[in-house]
RNA sequence: UCCGGAAUAGCUCAGCGGUAGAGCGGGUGGCUGUUAACCACUAGGUCGGGGGUUCGAACCCCUCUUCCGGAGCCA
């Protein structure tokens, strides 16, 4: 007899095969017994009937508890009530382990509950798909840059100081080197990769100790970096474009049912796939006081002013050229103005926010070390950052995409912490 | 860190000054097409901890703890 799995079980009308897996539900109506069996392909309703059986296995049958394990042989055929559905008919079965009182029973539960049982949780069909989606938004991002010449070139995670000096971070002690800190950004180790590469990226968890407590925030997830040696702003942001409408047709494509279970409307998505709308950040900042913000042009997008921003657009917004005082320092110099940098935000529809940080990068050796001297950063812990504008500098910019929030857009999940298997909050550590 | 809110059965919640409740889940029984199946019976509680007000507190007040939502910061 062949084992295989639920998803191919239509391929085998009529003939007895093998399924092992879990039981997701189990409903007995006097000598009739329906299982439903999942087995991380998916999931189909097996019909067994007394007499078939025989007394004693239906009986211990009847009694499997949900998320038993559970071998099952039967013969798939159609569901008599259902088009299109396929169900499988019983003729064995062999419980593997009979599961105890199971914690994540079929009414709601509240998130405190779940995030605690999240080793449980994970199996639940939303569960289910969101990680699937995930899985494939990270294979479409890497697809993506690898035909497109970047090399995988990983920064490292413990790092003797900060990419960006703003925001929190970890601190653990490295020997006898004193402190040293889980990064946040692989960003400046990326810039001496393209000296060599030409186009790399980095992919990997990142880690930032704020005390964020939101629906977009994790204090660990995962961030790919790409770098590019002699692209400037402008094919910057076609990069960036070009990748996020790869990921939404790779999606759309091969995560159906799994848009599907999570009801996420995929119209939306589709009319995302199409030219995405630039503005300045003054642009922006005279549009939103139109629309009734109270930002001003030096200042950084408030959560609000995202979502005012794109309430008309069905594609994402980039917010590109910011004022110098509130990006980073690393950021290259608006050549059409001083005060500016050629960063750029894009923000995503439907009132998600933020999902990709990138900028062209200062390669002028003066203006940088003028810019890190003016942030009083110890320039001791970044002379090796130095040294790429002293030995052959090159224009080139980058970016980095977080991976949860664009897998939160994408599933149309309400929050962050369920697209990452194992979320680390501010208040939640285990499991 | 700041501003709101919540904590009652294993889970989700109702009860808001006068004997602690429901649905789901568990157990037992019934039913040959169920779909979060249904029906009957059944077990299950120091009402988050501590203090106070009151003849009487799950309920009102104070405090602590834990969690949730939002802001800022960011991806």
């Amino acid at each position: 007899m062949q084992d295989v799995f639920i998803k191919d079980i239509e391929k085998y009308i009529g003939q007895e095969v093998r399924l092992k897996g879990w039981v997701r539900n189990i409903r007995h109506s006097g000598k009739l017994l329906f299982i439903i069996l999942r087995d991380g392909t998916g999931e189909v309703q097996t019909v067994a009937f007394q007499p078939d059986l025989g007394e004693e296995a239906f009986e211990t049958a009847k009694h499997l508890t949900l998320e038993s394990s559970v071998i099952i042989c039967g013969i798939p055929k159609p569901h008599p009530k259902q088009e299109g559905v396929f169900e499988l008919q019983v003729t064995k079965i062999e419980p593997i382990q009979i599961a105890d009182e199971y914690p994540i029973g079929k009414k709601e539960h509240g998130p405190d509950f779940l995030l605690s049982n999240r080793h449980l949780w994970i199996r639940s069909q939303k569960q289910w798909a969101v990680l699937r989606i995930r899985h494939t938004v990270y294979y479409a991002i890497c697809n993506y840059l690898n035909e497109h010449n970047f090399i995988r070139f990983d920064s490292p995670i413990l790092t003797p100081n900060a990419c960006e000096g703003t925001t929190t971070l970890f601190e653990l002690e490295y020997f006898d080197e004193g402190k040293a800190y889980l990064s946040q950004s692989g960003q400046l180790y990326l810039e001496t990769g393209i000296m060599s590469f030409g186009r790399v990226y980095d992919f990997g968890p990142v880690f930032r100790a704020e005390r964020s407590k939101t629906r977009k925030h994790l204090t660990e997830f995962w961030m790919m970096d790409a770098e590019a040696a002699f692209v400037e702003h402008e094919e910057n942001m076609q990069i960036q474009e070009e990748l996020i409408r790869y990921v939404i047709r790779t999606v759309l494509a091969q995560c159906a049912l799994e848009l599907q279970i999570l009801e996420r409307n995929t119209e939306a998505l589709k009319s995302a796939d199409a030219t995405f709308k630039r503005m300045t950040h003054y642009e922006a900042v005279e549009l939103l006081r139109q629309k009734g913000s109270d930002i001003t042009h030096s200042k950084d997008l408030g959560a609000q002013d995202e979502v005012l921003l794109t309430e008309d657009s069905a594609v994402p917004v980039f917010v590109e050229r910011w004022p110098k005082e509130i990006k980073a320092f690393y950021m290259k110099r608006d050549p059409l103005n001083p005060n500016l940098v050629l960063g750029d935000d894009l923000i995503a529809p439907e009132g998600f926010g933020e999902l990709i940080g990138g900028s062209q990068r200062e390669d002028n050796y003066e203006l940088l070390l003028s810019r890190m001297q003016a942030e009083k950063m110890p320039l001791e812990d970044y002379q090796w950052f130095l040294d790429l504008r002293k030995y052959g500098s090159v224009p080139h910019s980058g970016f980095g995409i977080g991976l949860e929030r664009l897998v939160t857009w994408l599933s149309g999940t309400p929050h962050i912490r369920e697209t990452i298997p194992f979320p680390r909050m501010i208040y939640r550590i285990y499991p």
